[in-house]
DNA sequence: ATCGCTTTTGAAAACGTTTTCAGCGAGAGA
DNA sequence: TCTCTCGCTGAAAACGTTTTCAAAAGCGAT
């Protein structure tokens, strides 16, 4: 097993100087047809590969992005994760991929790692909203930024692509009032999230609008655990009257919504209504199906990886930029009929 | 924003030579204790970061490995791979993740990218069972090696951890046939691929073991898409009698098959017995239950990278293992019933 | 033939570390 | 006092590239 062929051993080799070799590999003007040749010949020979470490020292300039995610588990992320990737290694970019474990003060100590490594650029997709020295962190260090559904606080040189949660709970919350629910709960993820912030407000405001007065006491929120989930829509699930109607802002929620929903013997799609937000195969194949809330992972994913080339290109001058994407509600089943109290109203 | 501190900084700054800098800085022998406490403080004052590719240029070692995968918005991998990344991580090594997204002869691009980047290890659980030219490649260079769920070939020095499909799958017919299922069907992934292999060789001693003639047209296999395992369980149905009894061998295909068996309105747990492979969110809260093969994807993650560190120790004198971790039967109402059958045959 | 300009090439510096080699001082043994 | 070791430190080499600088060579015009 012969060591690896280093440029010098194909300068040698080509009976030239290395930094012809260089000049000629990387198409530098310049280089006389026959030196050209006669070096890629070499380095064919030797089957050179020009060596990752020095290549980047030298050039200042690593050719691989860092990722930031809460838990890979999480199929929305890791779809939004395989979109990114894709497009990114068509550019010549690897990416190395850092879970925080959906714990906010580890955030911090994973991008410290990634700018150690010194990647060309970050996309964040951090479970918790990134607290405070995380942004100062990412602002400090000069490194291109997207955020994934994350709000930018004013002056934070980032990009970030978002979606648009707030039109389709809207949407799903009048859905929900013409169907002739009037007590719809509400399981959030973390507070500081701010997709559930986005749909927490949408969702208050929807109902206000619908002039119906909210019960407080049918909203929750809950980590990023299915077990905490499922405990929090037992909690829900203690005031009466019941609602008949139940919005849950994550796919790892609606995991813990339907145990509950199972533990209390409440049928889906008869006693009470579900609507939830992003479209995986459960939300397909469960009996009822279940509303939901779609969002295309594929663009978010690609747009997060156009937007970081595009600021790995504009080095230096970075700037900021926020793309929202839409969304749709899917209505299905599970919240596809008329609740029972339109009928007591009425 | 001032330029990020060397090491030769944190030497003027100190008052000593680079070579002391880095001496005290990595705790090697025969440094005063003065000098090292005067460079540490240095070092803070600056918050001087040794330049990671620097380092791993002159030391020849990157400290990250190579993580191949087919997909990582499989579920399954995805759990796998966050269990190996965080045991990774605690030992002080980032992971770069690739997708080869199942396409086989994407796998050697991908691993020439991770050698490319002189990972300092691999784990290897690319969708299909890896063609010759990346086993050779693999062999070639001296990366340190874990194969997730494949069978090394005689010879070969990599490591392996792999599920002991075999036993579970036997179990699995057996409760079968037990509850009066004669007509048993199964989908399996690629022919290539090594579970796929083991699932159904055990599939069809256990059937010969039961005397139960086999009946080749109830046996099909998939790719790793939902949309061709929907396409195979529609073939499937289509041979009379019905199969009563399924196993599909696999979490995506499991998709597949419920799709392929609600478009044909046979109802899981009544009209036909399903089993499935990995134990999911979906298997858990459909309706009915379904009885999963289980095993332990945390312990298989962990085991990878236990493996992979202890490989990467040894270095230099590569050796071949292989660990194979037990799985478990979980019968559920899926199954859990007699086939109407054993009375007819009764 | 000489001058200026352009194309082509090689030598060497640079990137920021780690590691080797050698030197320096001090303490010990003669 | 002189050597000999031993602990500590600095200078410089090395890792494998890219890039700068300068020199050589070709060439048309004076």
């Amino acid at each position: 097993m012969s060591q690896k062929a280093t440029i010098h051993d194909v300068a040698h080799h080509a009976r030239v100087s290395v930094s012809s070799v260089s000049r000629a590999l990387n198409n530098y003007p310049h280089v006389s047809e026959a030196l050209k040749t006669r070096v890629v010949e070499a380095a064919e020979e030797l089957d050179y590969q020009p060596a990752f470490l020095a290549h980047s020292l030298r050039r200042g300039e690593t050719n691989s992005i860092g990722f930031l995610v809460g838990s890979i588990a999480n199929p929305v992320i890791s779809t939004i994760y395989e979109a990114a990737a894709e497009a990114l290694a068509t550019n010549g970019y690897a990416v190395t991929l850092v879970s925080s474990r959906n714990q906010a003060d580890l955030d911090i100590a994973c991008l410290r790692l990634l700018a150690s490594r010194q990647v060309s650029g970050l996309i964040v997709s951090s479970a918790s909203e990134s607290p405070e020295p995380s942004r100062r962190f990412i602002q400090e260090t000069n490194i291109p930024t997207v955020m994934l559904d994350r709000a930018p606080v004013d002056g934070e040189r980032v990009f970030a692509v978002q979606s648009d949660h707030e039109s389709s709970i809207r949407e799903a919350v009048f859905h929900l009032v013409e169907n002739g629910h009037r007590n719809i709960g509400f399981i959030g993820g973390p507070q500081g999230f701010y997709p559930t912030q986005q749909r927490f407000r949408a969702y208050q405001e929807a109902l206000a609008e619908a002039r119906i007065p909210p019960r407080s006491e049918l909203v929750r929120f809950a980590s990023f655990t299915e077990t905490d989930a499922f405990a929090e829509a037992l909690l829900l699930m203690r005031n009466r009257p019941l609602p008949t109607a139940l919005i849950v802002a994550g796919n790892i929620i609606l995991i813990g919504a339907l145990q509950a929903l199972q533990d209390r013997q409440l049928a889906v799609g008869r006693d009470i209504a579900l609507v939830a937000c992003d479209d995986i195969h459960l939300t397909q194949l469960y009996r009822p199906p279940v509303t939901v809330i779609r969002r295309d992972l594929n663009l978010l994913g690609k747009t997060a990886a156009r937007l970081l080339l595009q600021g790995i290109a504009n080095n230096g001058n970075r700037t900021d930029r926020v793309i929202k994407l839409p969304t749709q509600l899917v209505i299905r089943e599970s919240s596809d009929y008329l609740c029972d109290e339109l009928f007591i109203r009425g």
